[in-house]
RNA sequence: GGCCCGGUGGUCAAGUGGUUAAGACACCGCCCUUUCACGGCGGUAUCACGAGUUCGAGUCUCGUCCGGGUCACCA
């Protein structure tokens, strides 16, 4: 035995599996040629940024479009991050929108997989192995030196305004033997175990990141911490470690880990692993005040997922959304396959932006008009009510009180080849739907400018009389006609346009006065389905008020 | 400050040395129309700046500027 492999006995005593043992433990994936197997791998703070679903979505895209594997790992070897249950939050926000794993972690303390344990806090044992192995090699040391000490090399770097960093004769603990490192061990004094950098600063590598293109930057040569005090690997080393040995292919994360892709292909070298291929996502940004800027998680509330659930976004929408900013191609494809599924659409990594993009809730709302505006009936009511289940109990009672109703509201105007598009989210509804419920509606019986009160009390009087629920469609809109002339209106919308002194107005006032008295909205879907749903006594009712108000004016 | 990434209309963007510089959202106008919508047609508006290479540059090179990231025992 070697004086580092003394060492590293001395270090891991209780470290018996060797990394080669967990390399057969952990075999190559029985997957078909292509498979990708991707990851997701956030921090358990309860809270998912909209910038993580969507990176997590082009992840599960990746894997799902090569018949690969999408799994969750939880990353959390930071003590001071984690929240109570922080894990339940975030799968939460994925399943939510049909972001779901295949693999790992599924649920408060469940896993599934071949590969795990999927929760870095558990997988201890496995870190210090490969440490263990990469101090056997010399490749390894701890280093005593205390906060303050370092603090004090950082400070004399900052006077030489040199690179900040512990790492060549900066890095004091690095000169010492292996002989001095196992006698300092000794003394108890505490230490971090850091990777003995080989890389050097005048070498440059490069590397072809699939989204951003071929990036060169110099060799990385710090002497990077790969255990803490407390024996648990910060960010770098579990990375390498986990995602060798879960067999991940593509590193697709975002944008901020650039800068440190040559660390870790100096640690995936270190290991003798073979380097995955790495793909960065740009993040998704918030328009400011004299440009844009990151999603802020304390300024913006749509920064959450949880804001899309609360607001009722259909997840099919918020998918189609982020499918139009992941490959802009998408919209053509989709013009194309209007009603071909998502995972249909031929996703391609390359085809994704470079810079960051701009979160557009308008173009949020188009989409998802577009979206409900396709569903059945049946479907906007199925997905409305569990929406309003968590966030509106009193739309739930009514609306589960009486299906049939609820949905032949949805229904009105469904089924023609362009069908209305009203409803962008859930949360919408309410006030689309506010009077065909009593217990919603609230009169208000403003008139346009150019309809005097006086002639809206005489065109409700006259269509008072001649109203029947009865009738059908063609029939009911002839007697608004009928009404015009003798009104002093014209029932030919272009012959008022010609000449529109002759007339107080067109049949669309008259119509407008008859909307505004039964629903206090100037737009609504078809009038005459909704005379129907209302019944006589409503309607009449709803017109003997509005003629009142007119007449007290 | 070092290193790195990005920069085409208000927004998302196509574009791989020769295009009237696509398309979508938004906005405006017109048309259609039996209301409200849907829809159709059209319009405003973009290559950050400066050099260079080239017959020719949004596209290649260099510089500048602007925006972003990163330089922890956080991820």
């Amino acid at each position: 035995m070697n004086d580092y492999e003394k060492l590293a006995e001395r270090l891991f005593p209780d470290i018996t599996m060797t990394p080669e043992q967990y390399e057969e433990k952990y075999p190559a994936r029985p997957l078909p040629e292509g498979a990708r197997v991707t990851r997701f791998a956030p921090s358990p703070t309860g809270f998912l940024h909209i910038g993580n679903l969507f990176t997590a979505y082009v992840n599960k895209l990746t894997a799902e479009n090569t018949n690969g594997v999408f799994f969750l790992r939880i990353e959390d070897t930071d003590k001071k991050r984690e929240v109570e249950d922080g894990v339940s939050g975030i799968l939460a926000g994925l399943r939510a929108f049909d972001v779901e794993p295949d693999e790992g972690v599924l649920g408060f303390e469940f896993e599934q997989g071949e590969y795990g344990p999927y929760q870095q806090s558990n997988r201890c044992d496995i870190y210090q192995s490969f440490a263990k192995e990469l101090v056997q090699k010399g490749l390894a040391y701890p280093c005593f030196c205390s906060e303050g000490a370092l603090n004090d090399i950082r400070a004399e770097q900052e006077l030489q305004a040199v690179n900040k960093g512990y790492y060549g004769d900066w890095a004091v603990c690095r000169k010492l033997t292996a002989e001095e490192l196992l006698e300092a061990v000794e003394t108890g004094k505490p230490y971090v175990l850091r990777l003995r950098s080989t890389g050097d600063e005048n070498r440059r590598i490069i590397f072809e990141d699939m989204i951003k293109g071929k990036i060169e930057m110099p060799q990385d040569i710090m002497d990077v911490v790969l255990l803490k005090t407390d024996g648990i690997p910060p960010y770098h080393f579990a990375h390498a470690v986990d995602d060798h040995l879960m067999r991940t292919t593509h590193i697709i994360r975002s944008d901020e880990w650039i800068a440190s892709v040559p660390l870790h292909i100096a640690l995936f070298k270190a290991c003798g692993f073979k380097v995955p291929k790495y793909a960065h996502v740009s993040p998704l940004m918030k328009e400011d005040v004299g440009g844009k800027r990151k999603l802020s998680k304390r300024k913006d509330p749509e920064a959450a997922v949880s804001f899309f659930v609360e607001q009722g976004f259909p997840k099919t929408s918020m998918l189609e959304y982020l499918l139009t900013l992941i490959n802009s191609n998408f919209e053509d494809w989709r013009k194309g396959s209007p009603t071909a599924p998502q995972s249909a659409f031929p996703f391609n990594l390359k085809k994704m932006s470079a810079s960051g993009a701009l979160f557009d809730m308008v173009k949020l709302n188009d989409v998802s008009k577009n979206v409900i505006s396709v569903m059945t009936a049946a479907e906007v009511y199925e997905q409305m009510v569990a929406w309003a289940k968590d966030y509106d109990a009193q739309l739930y009672t009514l609306f589960s009180g009486n299906p049939d109703y609820a949905t032949a509201i949805m229904d009105i105007d469904r089924d023609n080849k362009n069908p209305r598009k009203d409803i962008a989210k859930w949360s919408e509804i309410r006030e689309y739907v506010a009077y065909l419920y009593d217990e919603l509606y609230t009169p208000c019986f403003d008139l346009p400018e150019n309809i005097l009160p006086g002639d809206a009390a005489d065109i409700l009087k006259t269509y008072k009389d001649v109203l029947n629920v009865e009738d059908d469609k063609d029939t009911w809109f002839g007697k608004i006609k009928d009404m015009c002339a003798g009104l002093g209106y014209t029932p030919n919308v272009k012959e008022f346009k010609q000449t529109p002194e002759k007339f107080k107005g067109h049949v669309g006032d008259i119509s407008a006065v008859i909307r505004i008295a039964l629903t206090s909205r100037r737009n609504t879907p078809d009038l005459h389905s909704i005379i129907r749903l209302l019944g006589v006594k409503k309607v009449h009712q709803r017109m003997e008020d509005a003629i009142q108000y007119y007449e007290a004016q």
